[in-house]
DNA sequence: GGAGAAATGCTCGTTAGGAGTATAAGTAGA
DNA sequence: TCTACTTATACTCCTAACGAGCATTTCTCC
């Protein structure tokens, strides 16, 4: 949570009721994702930048402001729309004492008929900013550069306890020293590698060790960082709440399914475990239509059952191990 | 998230970063919560008020400022802060248009030497507002009223679909027909019983079937919304984030752990099985020490062992059934 | 010295979930 | 048409987690 540079002391004056409350600019920004062929896509404007807007005293509440805007954009209804967090950073825009307090949201949405490459807004896979976050071939292709910064900066530290320290952290965040990848600790991940200065937003922080930047797109302002917030948020929350279905169309088969969890975990998982999974917790019911093949056996086709929000305090989608 | 009263119509003419971001007045509350004499205990100003106060512009951050206010009205360090909800409320305070957005974070702080009674700010017991919540005794002593106001609520519903849906609802939510109680469900329930206008604070929504009032005491404005949300949150957490060290004393012992755990759940859990899950996941160490006994075979005298932070992305105190 | 209260140790049975084997039913191409 | 490949679907096995009890130990208080 130590997300703003902590510039001033603390101060001790603001039993403040006195003087009338201050004002300051309030800002929504939205981390839309939505999945499209096995890809996790998030809706950029110009390529690097969430969409983001002012709230309103014409908005009715914080998420219609946030779903009006949205949807205007993006011409689709937003099915699921969730608080992510707060921030307020002195840095922003508008020199000296000005302030903006950032509200950001998590929104999904289905899969649309395609917008035109590089029209604004456009989706990205999510992954062109975070490719370390993929595991779904093994390890990914920037694991060695990645491995390689991050024992520069343990080896950087000054004093042992302090490289200790670095070490453990990257060993749970990063599942070194045979401990193993926990997909949920984003935002971690992506805070070691800003720390370490291994990302070009942190071209100002920590002591360069010199080595290499990681790959991988950075973000206007700290966009990045609200996308790693999003992407640790649903990950985890699709493990308990079934949320991905929001993601799919009306009906779909089960691969469909396992494809989309897979895809936002970034982890493969077994086929058949996932089956016994979706069935045992009557998720999901047949349509009777079958599914036109793409090679191999027709599928059932089935449909998200709605009632099963209302028949129990639903448990939702776990995901099995790889 | 229907919070907000819907009163006006969604605008479409916001894509309007042409007029100058408007501004508006940001409040933080602070759900501040301990543990006494096995009681949960929330911090109120005025015996019915959360503390709230204005983000200034001289505070460092969000959280830096809570803490520095919060601090120093209790005078005393809070272990943890987090983040709870945002939201905008129109009605408040200063008539049309005004609109201030609040900022809500859940902090936790050791039991304390003890504050006067009737002093402000006053520690207060909160089931002293959620009676209904604390089934440490089985059913609590408002569960008929309440049951008996929700019957009342459902049979008022005009058409069978309807009453159908709110069956459902309270039985998912109060654990109903043979449901099982769930112990997180604590902001539902006061949202159904809300809609249901079986409190205060509702004394203006919903057709009122003449049904008393539920005992437990309302708060100003929606702190008591607020305070739910914390509760719920809190709940939830305790079962995969070792957060209730937070609330307990240097040392403490087991039982003592036990009790804390099962004051904030509002249920008893198994011993032997409690015991079983702290200790296979190397939460504590002894400290050689050994309680004074209050009765009974003297315990040991056990301490939270910090370093289990770092070792691993913890998994959490889980805690087992009654 | 007996009763009561807590601490502590151990067992038992069920279930959730990880992993693997086997079989069925399509498509694509030789 | 036959074969190889892909995916769907059904079962089986095994282990760890966890709910539920019983039993024993070690105190304090009558």
């Amino acid at each position: 949570m130590s997300r703003e540079p902590s510039v001033l002391p603390a101060v001790q004056d603001h039993a403040a009721e006195a003087h009338a409350a201050e004002v300051l600019a309030v800002n929504l920004i939205a981390v839309l994702v939505a999945v499209s062929e096995d890809q996790p896509r998030v809706l950029t404007i110009g390529g690097s930048a969430l969409p983001s807007g002012p709230f309103e005293l014409a908005h009715r509440s914080l998420q219609s402001g946030l779903r009006d805007w949205v949807e205007q954009q993006t011409h689709h209804p937003i099915g699921y729309v969730e608080q992510l967090y707060t921030f307020a950073d002195r840095d922003r825009g508008g020199g000296e004492g000005a302030r903006m307090v950032s509200i950001s949201y998590l929104g999904l949405t289905r899969e649309r008929p395609a917008v035109a490459v590089g029209a604004t807004p456009e989706w990205r896979d999510w992954y062109s900013f975070f490719p370390w976050e993929d595991r779904r071939q093994g390890a990914s292709a920037v694991e060695p550069t990645l491995k390689t910064g991050l024992r520069a900066w343990i080896a950087s530290a000054a004093d042992p306890a302090l490289r200790r320290e670095r070490e453990q952290r990257c060993a749970i965040a990063f599942g070194f020293d045979s401990q193993v990848w926990n997909e949920e600790l984003v935002l971690q991940r992506y805070e070691l590698l800003f720390e370490a200065g291994l990302i070009p937003e942190a071209r100002h922080a920590a002591p360069q060790t010199g080595a290499q930047t990681i790959p991988g797109q950075a973000m206007t302002g700290d966009h990045r960082r609200i996308l790693a917030t999003a992407m640790a948020r649903l990950r985890a929350k699709i493990k308990y709440r079934p949320v991905v279905f929001e993601l799919l169309p009306e009906t779909f088969t089960l691969l469909q399914l396992q494809r989309s969890v897979e895809a936002l975990a970034g982890l493969l998982v077994h086929k058949q475990n996932f089956r016994r999974l979706i069935e045992q917790q009557n998720l999901v019911e047949d349509t009777g239509a079958i599914a036109t093949a793409t090679g191999g056996r027709p599928a059932k086709l089935v449909r998200f059952r709605r009632a099963i929000q209302a028949e129990r305090a639903v448990a939702g989608t776990k995901l099995p191990r790889p």
